[in-house]
DNA sequence: CCCAATTTGTTCGTATGTATC
DNA sequence: AGATACATACGAACAAATTGG
């Protein structure tokens, strides 16, 4: 940081960082593997290798902050807090920015889940693509806080429900309200009315929360893992 | 975590990590690393030492989350779209809640800038203690997730207020409404009225966001000026 | 206060794997 | 196909820190 180096440039090969420090080799390499762990950094071997600067990318900085919340006991009530205060946010700013081809990727999301689930397997993939939606969306703001922070609580939710089976039992009234609410959603983005995408998005919230916690609330005892990522 | 290992309890040593993966000292020692730079595991010399299972801490979190927003280039708007989202949300969900204690706890640190700044110096320290103000009150939260996002935001903004200097030149607009917000919200808290309080928190958030992007356009201002670079 | 045992921390020399020219 | 320039891995030795006798 700094010497100001950006992402894609090199750092000092570990025989320059060796002669530089005046440190063993063992002794480097445990230094930059403490970057590499942090995602700042990556190495490759062979000619034109080396240690590169690394722009942090958002799985990696999710799964780091996952390790935090794997020790504290967050509840679906905990977590759908965040949600009913940040994503109506989100909503409200998105509205009539969206050009043509980011509403239909929106509602080519909304159509994989529209059909009703024929077994458990199916129920369990729509389950996700349903919270796919809010990281999409998420993807669309131009705030990278606000992106993140969606994104990492769909997540988090969408993690729970695969490992908690909370899709099964089917609850068909979750998976009706949840397409009737994002479909209304969609066209209030379209119209560019803020007021009924915070509304909608807040009813949907709501509705959600109540459904996910009859499903039952339950604790993430659990790391971060590739099973049910949204991205 | 397949072990099923609590904070506290001890990995396996060196020695032994070495014989069970069959691999060298060194190999063993960087992997070790990865989990500590993480803030998953300590390790400590000596008899009784080794590698020990370790709770991630907020501020290690906060520390990893930060790097990927060092990438990002967040501005006060981004930031505080996000709080101005949060923080009533915190205010409400904790009208009523707070014991004498912690209410005092909360008057003690708006007590610690309710005098004018002497100096600039004074100046930032009293912004940054404005900001811890939120930090506290964020404390008081059984939210896990909702304690960290707002303890995290206002981290940044503090970072960012010290190393942009903008509590310079002194605005005394701001040290005064921030002071009178935080006063209101207190009584709000006190007596129980969750309304109020959220509606307090949301303008305090509206108005600090206002004099923050006028203390930003003045640091450009004088940052233009004095590199001399005129368009 | 010192010594011995234990465990992580560091060093150095060597060998191997890998990607580029 | 082979030389080269890197990171990766190994193993043996030694250093430093901590604890208990």
């Amino acid at each position: 940081m700094t010497e100001g180096w950006q992402p894609g440039e090199r750092l000092p090969s570990e025989a320059s960082l060796i002669a530089r420090f005046g440190m063993a080799k063992g002794t480097i390499r445990e230094a930059i593997r403490i970057l590499e762990a942090q995602g700042l950094v990556r190495s490759r071997t062979g000619p034109g290798g080396g240690v590169f600067v690394n722009e942090v990318v958002e799985e990696r900085a999710a799964a780091l902050l996952g390790n935090y919340f794997y020790f504290q006991k967050l509840t679906i009530d905990d977590i759908y807090q965040v949600r009913e205060a940040l994503e109506p946010e989100l909503a409200a700013n998105l509205a009539g920015q969206l050009s043509d081809a980011q509403l239909q990727a929106l509602e080519a999301v909304i159509s994989s889940y529209e059909a009703p689930a024929a077994n458990a397997e199916e129920e369990r993939d729509q389950h996700v693509a349903s919270l796919r939606f809010h990281a999409v969306l998420a993807e669309m703001s131009g705030n990278p806080l606000l992106r993140f922070l969606i994104r990492f609580t769909a997540n988090i939710l969408s993690e729970i429900t695969v490992t908690r089976r909370l899709y099964d039992p089917p609850n068909h009234e979750l998976w009706a309200s949840g397409v009737a609410y994002q479909s209304q959603l969609l066209a209030a983005l379209r119209d560019g009315d803020a007021t009924v995408a915070r509304d909608v998005m807040r009813q949907h919230m709501r509705s959600a929360k109540q459904l996910m916690l009859r499903q039952e609330a339950v604790v993430t005892q659990r790391f971060l893992t590739e099973k049910g990522k949204l991205w």
